[in-house]
DNA sequence: TAGTGTTGTGCAAACGATTACACAAACGCA
DNA sequence: TGCGTTTGTGTAATCGTTTGCACAACACTA
């Protein structure tokens, strides 16, 4: 039991350890299979002893189900996703799915990497990126329904979706500020392609038009602090805008920094800025942000809803909606 | 090729339809196997057209190598693991190697979570976290040399293992602040369990000594933010040191907080603050940081090293080590 | 032209589990 | 006692690949 053996037992080698056949030990661990329980324990004492477990790779081969679940992300870096990806990787944990981890940063080829991962037959899909296209998930992995996290209702009928809203919780905040008296806006863009950016733009856009406003002044990041911090200090110094929502929080907070390092400008008496996300880090008393919130629990369970469904064998497709709320702080 | 078909063409179905033997299929994808290359395009050709790729469980089942990495991590949420998962995760796919993720958080049950994974055949383990034994881990996976990130030389051999030393780092802090005229020193950190941990701890008290000095006063939070703003809230009104040396970045920035806010100490005058890490938010504006700081590229580089040496089939043991070395920020 | 490689392909046996089917033993009941 | 049911176990097929072996076709060389 201790020390390093290199092979692993099988069912066959343990069957004549144990004088049964290799269908019993099989039986020996299923849970609700016709077998004595004396020849159970006997069996699982045996099985201890030499250490064996049953090959998950050949059971699944013969079950047709993998219990793989594949996430495809962004990037992990990111503390929005990281902290959505650990709610959701202990969820699947507590229900026996092991996750597959996709990356999709900008330079590795991500249709490869999701061929990849499908020919591990994975039971469940789940793609948080906006970077991969929606017809591309589904041709990939055209024999689980993936999960799309979505920002809109999706015209395609072959994907169970979980669709988030910001609309009303942007308008409250542009609200509050407006009503604070701020009238010049600016938006800064997390990616230029990501049409899940484009959206949260509306949001906020939309709220402004109800005040008879526009965004005065755009511009472009990465979601990177670094990136908040360089585009808030160029976007400041070409235009006179009052306020600046950020397509994410960490990128608010490079921004804000910006704002009171390079132009002494302080929040929010001076310049309003706003987050998305709603991190942890949001919340912490140096950063204290005001951002358009979403309940990663929430989400997570959302998520999770969705797979257990599409387990008990309903495929929908299902699509749950949440709605963003504003977090205040005193940035804005 | 597009829509939802529910389920993947096999290699014999593929044969048929190519007029070869599922043999010659297979042969079509392996990059050198004796097939004459007219027979690999049409194979190819036909493929590609019924949306064929061969099923890697059944190939894993085959070859006993199924080219996943297990990563057993402590939690992903952590900025510091994120920022290395991340890299790690990246190099893993550049080899077509997939990262299962295993989330050690104090709840979960980590061995049985270990065990399950190891019934999946990873090819390589990675140990981050200090919550599993180094036994237990040899343990369950019997078959693979785990990879273990330590911080000290282990006496387990077989085990590779990247060992951080931060020992002269820590040094040269302390002679630093020592120099800036602090003499009451406070410990907090990370976890009251962990190895790691105490073994940090032992790099600075060390230093210390050298000076003649010590640990006036310890604390012990959790990693995060709120741990570190609340520990630190209670050391610093129950006794007088004016330097904290924390057990990572996050607690720091927690504690720098709570100074600042709580008591109208600033850095790095009234206290210092140390953090330990380097995580990219301690260079933050809004932070700047003085931490011990380890390279993250160069700790990943050496973790996909020893994978490499492994999968060349040079199992070592491998052993590299990776010395930590100062950022120096304004808060010490 | 016969002899020797070389190439390309198919057959069939793994890989390590699960499970439908068959069958013997044990049991319940009249 | 005899029949029907339940229970426990084994046999063998199956899941979808890979690969050693055999063999035919072809290309060289002498």
């Amino acid at each position: 039991m201790s020390g390093t053996n290199r092979r692993r037992i099988t069912s066959k080698e343990l069957a004549k350890l144990a004088g049964v056949s290799s269908a019993t030990i099989s039986r020996a661990f299923s849970p609700d299979s016709r077998i004595g329980s004396a020849t159970r324990d006997r069996i699982l004492a045996v099985a201890r002893e030499y250490g064996y477990q049953p090959n998950a790779i050949a059971r699944s081969l013969n079950n047709q189900r993998s219990r793989l679940v594949a996430l495809v992300v962004n990037a992990i870096g990111n503390p929005c996703e990281a902290e959505e990806q650990q709610l959701l990787v202990h969820r699947l944990q507590a229900r026996q799915l092991l996750p597959i981890l996709l990356c999709c940063a900008d330079h590795s080829d991500r249709l490869q990497l999701m061929r990849l991962a499908s020919t591990y037959q994975v039971d469940h899909v789940v793609i948080f990126s906006d970077m991969v296209s929606m017809q591309d998930a589904v041709d990939i992995f055209h024999t689980t329904r993936p999960i799309i996290v979505s920002f809109e209702p999706l015209e395609n009928e072959d994907v169970s979706n979980i669709r988030i809203d910001g609309a009303l919780g942007a308008g409250e905040i542009i609200d509050k500020i407006v009503g604070d008296g701020k009238k010049r806006f600016a938006y800064l863009s997390g990616t230029k392609s990501s049409w899940i950016d484009k959206l949260r733009r509306k949001w906020f856009a939309d709220a402004l038009a109800r005040h008879g406003l526009s965004f005065e002044a755009e511009a472009f990041g990465d979601y990177s602090y670094d990136s908040g911090f360089k585009e808030a200090v160029l976007l400041l110094h070409r235009s006179k805008v009052d306020a600046i929502i950020c397509g994410n929080d960490v990128m608010a907070i490079g921004a804000r920094d910006a704002a009171r390092r390079v132009l002494g400008k302080n929040t929010p008496e001076d310049i309003a800025i706003v987050g998305q996300d709603g991190i942890a880090m949001a919340a912490w008393d140096c950063n204290d942000l005001t951002t358009l919130s979403l309940d990663h629990v929430a989400f997570m369970d959302a998520v999770v809803e969705v797979i257990e469904r599409h387990e008990a064998g309903d495929e929908g497709p299902h699509s749950i909606t949440l709605a963003c709320t504003p977090r205040w702080g005193s940035t804005a």
